[in-house]
RNA sequence: CGGAGCGUAGCGCAGCCUGGUAGCGCACCACCUUGGGGUGGUGGGGGUCGCGAGUUCAAAUCUCGCCGUUCCGACCA
C-alpha cells in the first residue's frame, strides 16, 4: 500500500475522555472513530487489524471442523420468550418494534437463534455432532460502555454453538474448542492464560475463560506456578490449612478512637493485620441481617457469598441499617455481643483463628484476645467466602497461588441441555426416541482482542503489533525523496520487491519530513521498518529497525528481502 | 438507577466568576522556507458557543428545563 493512496489521519493528542492506552492509541491513529457511546467506525487502518484477527479465528475454527453460518442480527421476541430471556436478559437487550408493532431485539448472543436453526435442521443422531459458528456484530446495551473497543456496546464476536447426542460428545468438542482457542491466541502472538470460570446462571458442568494478560485488565486471575491450576479469582477456592489454636489471651476492650479499618487497628496495636477480623454487614435475600467475617487482610468474594443459601440477592447494609440493627456505627462493628441475634457467616480462615481482634460493637473500641466458643458462639455458617490472595495455597495442593490481571477475550461453556430443553431441540436416537441435544457454546471477542493486543504491547511512542495482526508488516521510509531521484526510485523498487515477496508493505510516499514518517510508523506500531537514504544507497545498504529495537542496522540492499524472509521465518 | 463534572471549529483547551465585536494551540488550505525525529514564517477557511425557554437595551457568560457525554458509586468496618 502506498501511503499517499491510503487514509491515515493521526492526532498528536488523544480525546480527553479516553481512559485506557488502547483507546487513546486507537483514537490517535484513527483506527476507530467514535460515533456514539460504545459505538465506533473502523477506519481502513483499524479494519486491517480487525480482519487479520478475524481471519486467524476463522481459519482455526474451520480447521477444528466448525461450520460457518451467518445468523440475523435481529431476532423476534417470540424466540427469546421460549427461553425466558426476553425479560431475564434485562436492559442490556436492545429492543425494537417494527411497523406492524411486532417486537424484536438486536442479538447480544445467539443461543436462541442457533437452537431454532438446529432444531429445524437436525433430526437424526446421525447428523451429530455439529458445530456452527459465525463472526458477527453483536449489540449489548451496556450500562457504562468504556475503554473504547474493550467494552463497546456494538462489538464483533465469533460465537460458536455445538450440538451433541450426549454429554460425552459435548465434552469431546469442548476439549476440541479449548485446544483450538489455545492455538488461536498463540497464533495471534498474545500472552494468554486459560482459567476456570464461574458458570454463572447458565449452569452446566464446565467453563473456561481465555484471558490476554495485561496489567490494565479488568479481571483478577489466580494461577499456580507449580501446576496447571488457573482460575478467575471470582471462583478460585481459598484453602485454609490452619487449625485453631487454644486461647492464650483473655478478651479485652481496647480504645481505638479513630481506627475504623483493620490495617489502622493493627498498626495502632502493633500487631499483624492477619490477627484481625473484619465484619461486613449484609442484608440477605429475606431482608434479614447477616454478618460476614473475613480476616483483616482478606476481602469478601461476592460471587461465593451469593451462592450460599439465602444469599442470592444479598447486598451490603447501609450505614443507617447498621446503626439501627447493630446499635453501632460502621468501623467498630463485630460479632461479639451484638444487640440482636444476627446470623454470622465466617470464612474458613477466620474459623481457624484464635486470640483475634475485632470490632467491639461500640464506637471507638475494638476487642482483642477474642476466641470462638468462649467469647462468642461458633459461627452459624463456615464457608469459603473470601477472595484468594497472592501466596495462598493452590486448591490442587501443588504449590501457592499468584495473582495477575487479564482481559477476557474468550469463553468456552458446556451448556448442557438448558436451551435445547427450553426450545425442545431434539433428534431421534438409535432407539427411535426423541433425545434432547446437548450443547456447548464458545465465544471470542474479536474486536476486544484488538484492544487487548494493544494493552499488552505498547510503549511511549505508540502501539507495537504482533506480526500476525499488524496492519502492515513493514514500512518503507524514503529519506528526502523529493530531492533525491535515486532514493525515490530505490524506495519504489524495494516496495515492489517486498510486495512481490508476499509482505504487507506500507510505502510512505507522502514526501513528509523524516520525523513525521518515523513518528507515524511508530505510533501505528508497524513491527518492521526499512529506511532508504542516499548515504546508504551509495554504500549499497538500507537501514532496518524492528519496532522494539533500540538501534537500527545496515543490511546490504541486494540481500534485504531474503534477509527479511529469514527474519520472518525465525 | 443515584451522585458529580463537562458540553465553545475535526482534536486539545481559554473566555463564563464581574453580561457589551468569539479566542489560542494542533489539524486543514495557499505561498514561501526547511529537509534523517512531529521545520519556521506569512496569509486564509471553518463556530446558530449542545437544544429550548426566561431575565436584560444586550446572554457563550445569569436563571430554569431538556438532551448528550464523561467520571464515581456507598460504608468491605
Amino acid at each position: 500500500m502506498r501511503l499517499s493512496q491510503f487514509h491515515l489521519n493521526t492526532y498528536k493528542e488523544s480525546p480527553s475522555d479516553a481512559e485506557v492506552m488502547s483507546q487513546k492509541l486507537m483514537l490517535r491513529t484513527g483506527m476507530i472513530r467514535k460515533l456514539s457511546g460504545g459505538i465506533y467506525t473502523w477506519s481502513p487502518l483499524g479494519l486491517r487489524v480487525l480482519r487479520k484477527v478475524e481471519g486467524i479465528v476463522r481459519e482455526e475454527m474451520d480447521r477444528a471442523g466448525a461450520l460457518e453460518i451467518l445468523m440475523p442480527a435481529v431476532a423476534p421476541k417470540e424466540l427469546w420468550e421460549e427461553t425466558g430471556r426476553w425479560d431475564q436478559f434485562g436492559a442490556q437487550l436492545l429492543k425494537m418494534t417494527d411497523r406492524a408493532g411486532r417486537e424484536f431485539c438486536f442479538g447480544p448472543t445467539h443461543e436462541e437463534v442457533v437452537t431454532d436453526f438446529a432444531r429445524n435442521e437436525l433430526k437424526s443422531y446421525k447428523q451429530l455432532p455439529k458445530n456452527f459458528y459465525q463472526i458477527q456484530m453483536k449489540f449489548r446495551d451496556e450500562i457504562r460502555p468504556r475503554f473504547g473497543v474493550m467494552r463497546g456496546r456494538e462489538f464483533l464476536m465469533k460465537d460458536a454453538y455445538s450440538f451433541h447426542l450426549d454429554e460425552a460428545g459435548l465434552v469431546r468438542e469442548y476439549q476440541n474448542m479449548f485446544d483450538t482457542y489455545s492455538r488461536i491466541f498463540t497464533r495471534l502472538g498474545l500472552k494468554f492464560r486459560a482459567v476456570q470460570a464461574d458458570t454463572g446462571a447458565i449452569g452446566g458442568s464446565g467453563s473456561h475463560e481465555f484471558h490476554v494478560m495485561a496489567s490494565s485488565g479488568e479481571d483478577a486471575l489466580a494461577y499456580c506456578e507449580d501446576s496447571d491450576f488457573a482460575a478467575n479469582v471470582e471462583m478460585a477456592e481459598a484453602i485454609c490449612a490452619d487449625t485453631r489454636l487454644a486461647a492464650t489471651q483473655t478478651m479485652e476492650k481496647v480504645s481505638t478512637p479513630k481506627q475504623t479499618t483493620c490495617s489502622d487497628v493493627a498498626a495502632l496495636l502493633g500487631i499483624d493485620i492477619k490477627r484481625t477480623v473484619k465484619a461486613v454487614a449484609v442484608v440477605r435475600t429475606d431482608n434479614k441481617f447477616a454478618l460476614v467475617l473475613v480476616r483483616g487482610d482478606h476481602t469478601v468474594n461476592d460471587i461465593k457469598l451469593s451462592k450460599l443459601s439465602g444469599m442470592a440477592d444479598f447486598r451490603l447494609a447501609t450505614e443507617a441499617e447498621i446503626r439501627e440493627t447493630m446499635g453501632c456505627v460502621p468501623g467498630f462493628i463485630g460479632p461479639v455481643k451484638s444487640k440482636l441475634p444476627i446470623m454470622v457467616i465466617s470464612d474458613r480462615t477466620v474459623a481457624a483463628m484464635s486470640d483475634f481482634v475485632c470490632g467491639a460493637n461500640e464506637a471507638k473500641f475494638h476487642l482483642q484476645g477474642v476466641n470462638f466458643g468462649r467469647d462468642l458462639p461458633e459461627a452459624d455458617l463456615i464457608a469459603d467466602v473470601r477472595n484468594v490472595i497472592d501466596g495462598d495455597l493452590s486448591p490442587d495442593g501443588k504449590g501457592v497461588l499468584s495473582i495477575a490481571r487479564g482481559i477476557e477475550v474468550g469463553h468456552v461453556f458446556q451448556l448442557g441441555q438448558k436451551y435445547a430443553q427450553a426450545m425442545n431441540a431434539t433428534v431421534l436416537d438409535d432407539q427411535q426416541k426423541a433425545a434432547v441435544m446437548y450443547m456447548g457454546c464458545y465465544g471470542i471477542g474479536v474486536s476486544r482482542i484488538v484492544g487487548a493486543a494493544i494493552e499488552q504491547n505498547f510503549d511511549e511512542r505508540g502501539m507495537i503489533w504482533p506480526a500476525a495482526i499488524a496492519p502492515f508488516y513493514i514500512s518503507v521510509l524514503p529519506m528526502n525523496a523529493h530531492t533525491s531521484e535515486s532514493v525515490k526510485v530505490a524506495a519504489e523498487a524495494l516496495y515492489q520487491e517486498l510486495s512481490a515477496a508476499g509482505f504487507d508493505v506500507l510505502l510512505d510516499d507522502r514526501n513528509a519530513r523524516a520525523g513525521v514518517m518515523f513518528a507515524d510508523q511508530e505510533l501505528v506500531g508497524i513491527p518492521h521498518r526499512v529506511v532508504v537514504g542516499e548515504k546508504g544507497l551509495d554504500a549499497g545498504t538500507v537501514e532496518y529497525k524492528g519496532r522494539r529495537d533500540a538501534e537500527s542496522k545496515n543490511i546490504p540492499r541486494a540481500e534485504f528481502v531474503a534477509w527479511l524472509k529469514a527474519l520472518r521465518g525465525a
